[in-house]
DNA sequence: ACCTGAACACCGTTCAAGT
DNA sequence: ACCTGAACACCGTTCAAGT
């Protein structure tokens, strides 16, 4: 902590003590951040926080398990900002869009750290990592939860909870995966579809009996 | 062409005459389909194809441009796709549907073809791959041009047809890329998820006028 | 336990040289 | 023009060895 700051060149401590799996973990979120998934090397990660770049392997058993916390990461604070856009503004069928909005927000602002959690670059059906596969659940429950409310005070169609929540993952997604993917025309074109598709949904799964009101 | 069949391991041909960028493209495609975008090289691709590593940048610039020339090729092959399912099923509303449904299929059909289009591999908005931005518009002008015809017969809203097309687009490629990422249950998911989809587009963009009929 | 340097088998890319 | 082998600067991963 109060050692000189760029202890990084000379290791004059021999061992790096404190959470390491977390500096690396954090370094890793960094680089992706400035470079991109490709431009991630786990060399140049040691070099960076200032280990060896064999020590990584004694956290993270190669760099798909690093990916694989990098993702399980990305999911478990995407759910955290739906569930605050959804508890901060109401609940209601206004809290469900300004949800959907923060889902996008999260996405373009964060796009490599969203290309990580489905680029493919992990495998959700992988056994191997089940923090991975909790979290990704845990961020669609936050959607499934949402709908299910307004299910319950009527609002939107008594279909199947979990296949229309899975509908506005889908459109979320694919909204901001176009965004992100440059495929929109700039500048302001994710904010206009995602309030176009927030418009066209809201007419698509409005519930049958409130919509001549 | 009537040469051995593995003379790939000793070339007792000098030269590579014919198209060998064609050659060097569809040994890609191939390798991309077995293996994922990941698994690809340069070095591998030369060999399979016998021919020397370096005889590739006689034809592509680098990897990136390779992958451009795979995510080109794909996006051609979409637009056909596209195409086809439009005039062969009436050009009618059913006829939007099939190409919704054509859409989702070439991506399921082909994952990692489809990643190489819309995951950050390439770049849409560099200059240096002018075709591969012309065939992206066409593929999406096949949408467009779908939904200009139905709105001509007022059976969809009439609203900016490109805004809606892009609407449109987000979804298909929503549900696409979840089925592709297996974040949908199996078996089935992406099928259930694109019939639901379907309906659900289907009252969201339905004009005003034919609601009530 | 945790960390290290050296080593291995790769990779994209360059370049002088061949036909 | 088109192709080649050798070389360069990387990369992920392993492993015996240090504290």
């Amino acid at each position: 902590m109060a050692r000189p700051a760029r202890a990084a060149t000379k290791p004059n401590r021999p061992y790096h003590h404190g959470n390491l799996r977390r500096a690396l973990l954090d370094e890793a979120l960094a680089t992706i951040r400035a470079e991109g998934v490709t431009g991630l090397t786990l060399r140049e990660i040691g070099a960076r926080v200032g280990v060896s770049r064999t020590a990584l392997y004694r956290h993270f058993a190669d760099k798909r398990a690093l990916l694989s916390a990098v993702a399980t990461e990305g999911f478990r604070t995407l759910r955290l900002q739906l569930v605050a856009a959804w508890d901060e503004s109401g609940r209601g069928r206004a809290g469900f869009e300004t949800m959907g909005g923060a889902y996008v927000r999260f996405a373009v602002a964060n796009p490599s750290h969203y290309r990580v959690m489905f680029g493919g670059f992990v495998d959700p059906e992988q056994a191997c990592e089940p923090e991975l596969a909790t979290e990704a659940a845990g961020a669609f429950q936050a959607l499934v939860d949402a709908l299910a409310a307004l299910q319950r005070d009527g609002s939107v169609r008594g279909d199947d909870t979990a296949l229309m929540a899975r509908f506005v993952w889908a459109v979320v997604h694919g909204v901001a995966m176009l965004g992100i993917d440059g495929q929109l025309p700039q500048p302001g074109g994710v904010e206009e579809l995602a309030a176009y598709a927030r418009e066209r949904l809201r007419t698509g799964i409005t519930s049958d009996a409130s919509q001549p009101a």
